[in-house]
RNA sequence: GGUGCCGUUGCCAAGUGGUAAGGCCCGGGUCUGCAAAACCCGUAUUCGGCAGUUCAAAUCUGCCCGGCACCUCCA
């Protein structure tokens, strides 16, 4: 498989440090709010990757955390006046839940920051020991970045070009700092902040640290894919690099992911500018899968124009791919031993070409392509095809579908007996060209949630 | 100022040297009692513009136009 890893910023063959072993980490939102719709994004399209490379035959470690304290944690529950943890604790409920929404699968460890104070000390305490961190007078403990060489080798930024770009020097801290370029990645507590014991006093972590620590503890000091939004590459994860490599003394992430953003109205989402959704609302309006299906309609890498109109059409996709599925079903019911083959091939080739495409840096829009070709191939030949040969059919489209997380609200329930019993009325009613009485059939039906199809092979029944 | 990204049919979107995938919408047809679904046909001589390289360019080079993002805590 080829990924584009952004440090080299080249398309590159991926090779796990183990055969078969993948390790991911990707970051998660900070639970201070709703996530909102370009959240959506990794969590779709690296859950996605995850998917795609289990299937594959991969054991695949996920690790995405959830940022449990940080200023816009504090902020808030000031604001609303709670406590961090009891708004963290609740956020992260309905984060949850909209990640299950999407059909974004658990991680495989989801780690709080909170729960992970004394691998963050530990870390900082090695950043120290190297020289690489010191502690100003007010008990913060910064990192020099300028100390490490390779600063900027990810994002491609030249330190002293920052320096000029604001005159953000001696204006941050107030110059606790021995240098602009120098973060925070211990803070001293200050009043009604929570606040843990470390042994330059009371304070809490600054943010990049808590994932450099989290993945460390879980993952180890190297691993393979490290992931998340465009805008992290600087400063989140310049300043994980810088500070993991230099505590560890090794490469801290061997590929660099990152989703491209999404956008409104062809305008970055923000409060400020009024353009801005949460999954939530926007799930309760078009659906979670809607939005699924609109996260792998383009490439990740480019950047996605968001509005409801776009995701009615993804819902008119999403259709086709369900009516497909319910052809097939149906036609399986109805299939004898004897008969076509050819689906079979058709079938092999999709999923070859299906791999192919995902192999590409994830090419999520073509792999939906396939799919498509391979609804076409479906909806002519099942009619005819084999019994076996549907069947197989079934199991390999659904897997296909399952690979991207798609078709995930399939409708499995027996038709109740009410049902049955008027759909062979009406069909009595059509032997007897009682056109008006099968008509009536039929509403009564669209009443009770069911539309019947009349088919070659008989009537159909789905359940709207 | 520095670093990147993007501009393909009505809409969404692949394609990055070999003569424009796929989805949605739209028009016509087949099937159907009607419908639905499905299938077939039709929908960009053209890929922001202009030059250039090449037998061949949406794809490479240059310039220009338009849009977006990052540059210390936004996915």
């Amino acid at each position: 498989m080829k990924i584009f890893n952004t440090m080299s910023r080249e398309k590159e063959e991926f090779l796990p440090m183990k055969e078969g072993e993948v390790r991911i980490y990707v970051c998660g939102p900070t639970v201070y709010n709703f996530i909102h719709v370009g959240n959506a994004r990794p969590l779709c399209v690296f859950d996605t990757l995850r998917r795609y490379m289990t299937w594959r035959g991969n054991d695949v470690m996920y690790v995405s955390n959830v940022t449990d304290i940080d200023d816009r944690l504090i902020a808030a529950a000031n604001e609303q006046g709670t406590t961090v943890k009891a708004l963290a604790q609740q956020y992260e409920k309905e984060y949850l839940t909209d990640s299950d929404g999407l059909n974004v699968l658990r991680p495989s460890v989801m780690p709080r920051a909170t729960e992970h104070m004394q691998d963050i000390i530990a870390l900082i305490r090695d950043i120290v020991a190297r020289g690489y961190g010191y502690v100003a007078e007010n008990g913060d403990v910064y990192f020099r970045a300028r100390k490490f060489s390779e600063y900027g080798k990810l994002s491609h930024l030249v330190l002293d070009d920052l320096e000029n770009s604001r005159e953000l020097s001696a204006s941050l801290d107030g110059g606790l700092k021995e240098d602009g370029a120098d973060f925070a990645v211990w803070k001293a507590a200050k009043p009604g902040e929570p606040a843990w014991e470390s042994p330059w006093g009371a304070g809490r972590p600054g943010w990049h640290i808590e994932c450099s620590a989290m993945a460390k503890k879980h993952l180890g000091a190297t691993f393979d894919i490290h992931a998340g939004g465009q805008d992290l590459i600087f400063p989140h994860h310049e300043n994980e690099i810088a500070q993991s490599e230099c505590a560890n003394g090794q490469t801290f992430a061997r590929y660099w992911m990152h989703n491209g953003f999404l956008n409104i109205d062809d305008k970055k989402m923000s409060k400020s500018l009024g353009n801005f959704f949460t999954v939530r609302q926007v799930a309760e309006k078009m659906g979670y899968e809607a939005i699924r299906y609109f996260m792998l309609s383009a490439h990740y890498r480019t950047p996605l124009n968001f509005s409801m109109d776009i995701l009615e059409q993804c819902k008119a996709s999403l259709a086709r791919l369900y009516t497909c599925r319910e052809n097939l079903v149906f036609a399986l019911e109805k299939a004898k031993d004897a008969g076509e083959t050819m689906l079979a091939a058709r079938v092999q080739e999709a999923r070859d070409r299906f791999c192919e495409k995902m192999d590409d840096d994830l090419n999520t829009a073509d792999a939906l392509a396939v799919l498509f070709d391979l609804v076409r191939e479906i909806n002519t030949l099942a009619a005819g095809s084999t019994k076996q040969v549907l069947a197989d059919t079934l199991e390999e489209f659904d897997i296909l579908c399952d690979v991207l997380g798609l078709l995930y609200e399939k409708q499995e329930e027996e038709v109740p007996a009410e049902v049955t019993q008027l759909v062979a009325q009406r069909a009595e009613a059509r032997q007897t060209k009682n056109w008006a009485r099968a008509d009536e059939i039929r509403d009564a039906l669209d009443a009770l949630g069911y539309t019947v199809e009349d088919t070659a092979a008989g009537p159909k029944v789905v359940k709207k």
